[in-house]
DNA sequence: CGTATGACGTGCA
DNA sequence: GTGCACGCCATAC
């Protein structure tokens, strides 16, 4: 464990927690929250996110808790093709 | 410091 | 099964 105990910015944490996502994982925002130390904050984590427009993090990987898609940065459509592509099952 | 916003989650009609 | 309203946290102004 890297130093968690350093107060950086929340979003810092969740960028880094949906940058280590595997290929073919997906994580629900919730969860992402969870693991970013606020289980609550799953609001603050799509924030995040969204003023976040970064490639780098595969943010198409994190959807909502029951399973639907949330938003992307570069298109709904683009976000599904991209996790059918990495294998991801679609309800 | 207080208000408003947001790529959510859950509950209820 | 679908749609609407409320509640939660963090950030921006």
């Amino acid at each position: 464990m890297e130093t968690r105990h350093t107060k950086i910015g929340f979003e810092s944490r969740v960028l880094k927690i949906v940058s280590q996502i595997p290929e073919g994982q997906t994580l629900s925002y919730k969860d992402v929250a969870v693991l970013a130390g606020s289980p609550h904050a799953y609001r603050a984590v799509g924030n995040i996110l969204n003023k976040n427009y970064d490639l780098a993090i595969p943010c198409h990987r994190v959807i909502h808790s029951d399973g639907s898609f949330g938003g992307y940065n570069r298109g709904e459509k683009q976000k599904i093709k991209i996790l059918k592509k990495e294998g991801v099952e679609i309800t």
